[in-house]
DNA sequence: AGGATAGGCTAACGACCGTTCGTTAGGCAA
DNA sequence: TTGCCTAACGAACGGTCGTTAGCCTATCCT
């Protein structure tokens, strides 16, 4: 055990200095924003001085990559659990309950990744969009099926995929995991929005 | 003419001097972001030094807050502009159109409203969280009244109007004016899509 | 012509930034 | 006890930031 990496020191909580100091950076990104936050401001929050957090982790900028890598693995095995042989109904409300989960679950991730994802450069930046696209390639295929066994009934289904995008992804700027409503229900009323927008009206198959 | 003031000074275009800082700066803000965009960076794209600004403005908040209270006003403008004795889908309609016309014609100023309106603090910030209530509220009435009149038919006017405003919100994201689709044509499926998750279906009274 | 004004510049201020470096203290194993 | 490692600190590096003050020039007005 003497080997052990310098990232699995032990933090009071039980959980390891690192992830704390990701948890925290985290709730800063998403309330200032990414360049509004400073190491130092970071580092007060966690009752360490600035030069400290760098024990722990290479850079900034390395916060962000990884808060932002986790949200989109998140989102994207989450689509990629969507079972493929399911009615397209089914396939699209299992979209947005996973989309939700992810964002109700990681609320603080979420926002940093639809918000400060922009400020990512290089590889690190490329790896995001190429996750992004492969994200609504996911739901277009489901919107493409639906139209395709005539349960879904749009003109344009980049279109439509785009907009049913845009209804889910805005949810980061006032889904409240505390909220007036539960995320069963919240999932129902907005399974039922969309599955509306795209035509499928209340007797579709499910 | 000797007492005119000093921000109608003119530019090579025929715009003042400060309406083109508050223009590069949109464009600046939108793509940086309002942090990570200095004013020495604002300066050099309008070929100036960053201290010359300030023959011009008070302050780099001032930018961010007179963009997007441009941005707020012209919003609201729009939906105070739907005309309350027409029917809930016209209505409906005529807010998604003035919605995405605001966005199309001031593309940076409506990004720059969305996404950076929370670095604004003080009066500013409360002045704007007036009007994005007030915005939702217009809908929230057009939302309300398509459910009196029988036009919509959803169980939740408030969560409903939530959604509406999410689709129609995070189209600053890839809504490109000079995209594939003419903005005739983008708010017509955008219409049709939100009023088919409204319930509206294509028999509903225009 | 002379004075006023506006707009631009340079230099500088005071504050802040992300990060590195040298050091210290505590814990652990041999 | 000694030696090593980790985590944290203070000091500092090498900048950057928004902004102010003083100066200069061009233009306009009387």
């Amino acid at each position: 055990m003497g080997t052990t990496p310098s990232n699995t020191s032990t933090a009071p909580s039980g959980t390891s200095r690192r992830d704390e100091i990701l948890r925290v950076a985290g709730e800063l990104f998403r309330r200032h924003g990414y360049h509004a936050t400073s190491m130092r401001e970071l580092a007060k929050r966690l009752n360490l001085r600035g030069a400290s957090l760098y024990a722990h982790i290479d850079s900034k900028e390395e916060l962000l990559r990884e808060i932002v890598d986790r949200a989109a693995d998140a989102f994207l095995a989450s689509a990629r659990g969507v079972p493929c042989d399911a009615s397209p109904v089914a396939r699209l409300e299992a979209f947005v309950r996973g989309h939700l989960r992810v964002i109700e679950g990681q609320i603080e991730t979420a926002a940093v990744f639809f918000h400060e994802w922009t400020h990512l450069s290089g590889p690190a930046r490329q790896h995001v969009v190429e996750r992004r696209d492969a994200y609504q390639a996911e739901l277009r295929a489901i919107v493409a099926a639906g139209v395709a066994s005539g349960d879904f009934d749009v003109e344009d289904v980049d279109v439509a995929t785009l907009l049913t995008l845009s209804t889910l992804n805005w949810s980061y700027q006032w889904l409240d995991p505390r909220g007036r409503l539960p995320l069963e229900e919240l999932t129902a009323f907005y399974t039922e929005y969309v599955l509306g927008a795209l035509g499928a009206g209340k007797g579709a198959q499910r």
